[in-house]
DNA sequence: GAGACGATGTATCGGCGCGATACATCGAAG
DNA sequence: CTTCGATGTATCGCGCCGATACATCGTCTC
């Protein structure tokens, strides 16, 4: 799953690792918690030998035209390599049953603007039926389980139903502006001074 | 995590792995996927060892009188020790920051039945406070920036935004119920044949 | 100009939990 | 009679996490 992030960012443009975390964690700030270092630093070196990633130059922002070799600082910026944007492109098209979970289908759903269409159509349906079993589980805890569970038990339920209930109707919605052909409607957003057209890039640009 | 909820299952009756599972499944399947084996397994091991738990012997439901040994099937039933009832009142009393993330959070307040007051309002604000923290983070991200990110992060973002508000409204209604006493109140759920008192049992019985 | 401090940055370690898999028994259905 | 699904225990490799260490940079303060 790190991986595909991973790629995902990288097929933006390149960076160190410490920006990565950053980026992942405003991405997907809504889905989980930042990324921890002892999975980061691993990846990635995982990702450099298997040449889906490589080192790029030194790149300090202001300093111009000067190549520092064995840069004064220890700052390593990935780019990804021609195989990485084929291996992301692979993650995508094999989406399966573990993309419908939690954190498989929030990352996923992350990299929408890079998914094609028919594939973004199979992940919302594949993550709908599976926010569905487990509201339909809970609806029969909650109507058979009264006297077993403790009131605080019962309450997580009820919590617990009402947020896949929501989810449900959320990825409907988005299913139906898919099928349509339509991204996500611009709907208010806090401040409305930036621009926010759909600018969905397909695929590969 | 799961030596917690594998203590709390064990402290109302003895159970083997298979049950466990069932039991933890509709105990938390608002909150997370069911245990996996190669967690439970190696934990219940783990539990045993530290003298946490014990093997119970076999008591087959129907079998009267019939006290089996080397028992023909290989179910083993665990039983809470002394030090296990002592422990999973340690683990309720130290619970601090990791027990406001995702996942902690919901396994203790599957237990809030056998926790004290103060602990429960202690872990509510604690949750509180950690998941305004994300919907400001998420806040920010959506205020200032409308043109870095494409439409479907920042439709993630939206309704990441509006769990985390709706959350905090639900734990606002659980301090504010907790602070006066009272249980969960017992709102309409399904179908209303069970007895839904509060019927909290504080700490130890 | 010396020292303190927080942000930036890379890296490793032990341990927990997951998914896949194997294997064995039991009851019921065909 | 056999086949199939539910019940049940167990292991293996690996991804990811939290804690921790360490080093540099810019800035603020005395």
């Amino acid at each position: 799953m790190l991986e595909f992030a991973i790629l995902g960012l990288l097929h933006e443009s390149p960076m160190h690792g410490y920006e990565l975390r950053k980026e992942l964690a405003a991405k997907l700030g809504s889905i989980r918690a930042a990324i921890s270092y002892g999975s980061l630093y691993p990846t990635l070196r995982r990702l450099q030998s298997a040449g889906y990633i490589t080192e790029a130059g030194e790149t300090p922002p202001t300093t111009p035209e000067v190549p520092v070799l064995t840069s004064k600082r220890g700052r390593v910026v990935y780019k990804i390599t021609a195989e990485g944007k084929e291996r992301f492109a692979d993650l995508i098209a094999q989406a399966g049953p573990e993309t419908y979970d939690d954190a498989g289908f929030g990352i996923h759903f992350a990299f929408f603007a890079r998914t094609d269409q028919a594939t973004r159509l199979r992940i919302l349906e594949g993550r709908r039926r599976k926010v569905e079993e487990r509201r339909e589980s809970m609806r029969d805890v909650l109507a058979r389980a009264g006297e077993r569970l403790d009131a605080y038990t019962l309450e997580l339920q009820r919590h617990g139903l009402d947020a896949c209930e929501r989810e449900v109707r959320w990825l409907e919605e988005l299913i139906v502006n898919e099928r349509s052909g339509r991204a996500p409607e611009p709907r208010s957003a806090g401040s409305g001074t930036a621009e926010t057209s759909p600018h969905v890039q397909d695929e590969r640009p």
